[in-house]
DNA sequence: ATGTAC
């Protein structure tokens, strides 16, 4: 694939009129993390994301850039809102996985001692695992209105308090849900699931903050060194997974009515005017306010362990920010001047608006950043930027290299109290597996479209 | 990511 430097962070894959590419692709990157993308699958798949009819400006790629579903994890794509395409296997299967950061009113020395036992009580308190089911099942009416509402509907039964909504992105509920374009299959896989963490590099965890790095930004989110955190990455579950699995075929019959051709059928995609889009984009937008409710579980359910395991004052824990990695939303953007409604699909990409909190997790043995939103981000990304570390040893690697030895204890000696689920969850998500997050982050910061405010540093976690 | 194969 050829790739030129047009930047000290931007590499350009040149527009290939020969191979369908209406714009070039764009990589945010360095010459260090070039070096590991340039032999990935996953700059043809970038190639491939800048076929989309309607696509605007470039298929663009943040630095944790990895070999995804049709398109890369890392990758921005968008496209024009009526005269364009929207792709499901462009925004992935796990819609609206995303991260929450909250604040907690204790300082992480004062819970030290009981470190052990709050992971215990949270590993207790919230359902892990593929295929868990959570503390509550939803009626059919109920479940429509979680869709239709997402965090809302959870405040609104108590979950929670009103202010929560203001630091969640889009309030945490998405205009436009159609809980009637969700399928049964999908509903059915979705009624017990409220609530429930998942697997794989989803988590949970206790951190502290580690280090500050601008400190008016900090102060204005109420955060200060040494205070206990908590994170929370989750998404949509199994029935994000299922409209995710019902559109592509949706899809892949509509590449077919309405003439479109794609280098790749994972990347099948329906017109923005045309029913199939909408219909899409009412079923996302639902999976999507299930993933902000099911966030809002979580956080409900760790202030009750808090204020059981710690005491009633530490029940304060505050939302900083949630924000999604994995969806499409509609924005207005300005392109060559002009200001354009596009569909901008994020996959494994963060928005990143000025001023907007930004919350990057990296592995569970190092850290996390908190970072904020810039209009470099706007002139360059469409507003968005990085989501994570990626990967550097697939889960069957990661297995095979932890053999013989005890993740768990190895944490421990960092630091780090953990509990799992899956036989080998701690083995796939030890470490080692992943890049150094602080690699990614230094590149978005130095490019300018996300600047770190804090570092923080895991203490405790629970997985699937 | 995922009732990790309907």
């Amino acid at each position: 694939m050829q790739l030129e430097q047009v930047g000290p962070y931007l590499w350009r894959i040149p527009r290939d009129a020969e191979r369908g590419m209406r714009v070039p692709g764009l990589v945010v990157a360095d010459e260090r993390l070039i070096a590991s993308i340039r032999s990935d699958a996953a700059l043809e798949q970038l190639a491939n994301g800048a076929t989309l009819p309607g696509i605007v400006r470039a298929a663009l790629a943040m630095p944790d850039i990895h070999q995804g579903y049709g398109l890369p994890v890392g990758g921005v794509v968008a496209t024009d809102a009526v005269h364009g395409v929207i792709s499901p296997g462009a925004i992935g299967f796990d819609i609206n996985c995303g991260v929450r950061l909250v604040k907690s009113s204790v300082d992480a020395a004062d819970i030290a001692a009981r470190m052990e036992r709050l992971v215990d009580a949270l590993y207790a308190a919230i359902p892990t695992g593929v295929g868990s089911r959570g503390a509550l099942t939803l009626d059919a009416r109920t479940l429509d209105e979680v869709l239709a509402r997402g965090a809302a509907w959870a405040v609104e039964r108590g979950y929670g308090v009103p202010d929560d909504l203001e630091r969640i992105e889009s309030g945490g509920c998405l205009d436009g849900a159609d809980p009637g374009k969700v399928s049964d299959r999908a509903r059915e896989r979705g009624r017990r699931q409220l609530g429930t963490l998942g697997s794989g590099n989803h988590f949970l965890e206790v951190q502290v903050v580690d280090e500050v790095e601008d400190a008016r930004a900090a102060e204005a989110l109420g955060l200060h060194v040494g205070q206990a955190m908590v994170m929370i990455h989750t998404g949509s579950r199994g029935l994000g997974h299922q409209v995710c699995t019902d559109y592509l075929d949706v899809a892949g019959k509509a590449l077919r009515r309405h003439g479109i051709s794609v280098p790749d059928r994972q990347l099948a995609c329906a017109p923005n005017d045309s029913p199939e889009a909408r219909d899409y984009l009412g079923a996302m937008r639902a999976a999507a306010n299930f993933a902000f409710a099911n966030r809002q579980l979580l956080t409900h359910w760790a202030r009750d362990v808090f204020a059981r395991v710690l005491g009633a004052d530490a029940r304060e824990l505050a939302v900083v920010y949630d924000v999604a990695h994995n969806i499409a939303k509609v924005e207005e953007h300005v392109v060559d001047g002009v200001v354009r409604r596009l569909t901008v699909h994020r996959k494994g990409a963060t928005r990143a608006f000025p001023g907007q909190p930004v919350i990057v997790p990296g592995d569970m043995g190092r850290y996390s950043y908190l970072l904020v939103g810039t209009e470099a981000a706007m002139r360059e990304t469409f507003g968005s930027t990085c989501h994570g570390a990626g990967r550097v040893l697939s889960r069957s690697a990661a297995v095979r290299a932890a053999r013989g030895r005890r993740v768990d204890l190895e944490l421990r000696e960092r630091g780090v109290v953990a509990r799992a689920t899956g036989k080998d969850a701690l083995a796939e998500e030890m470490p080692e597996a992943y890049k150094d997050v602080k690699d990614v982050v230094d590149v978005v910061h130095r490019f300018g479209i996300s600047l770190r405010v804090a570092r923080l540093r895991p203490l405790g976690v629970i997985k699937g």
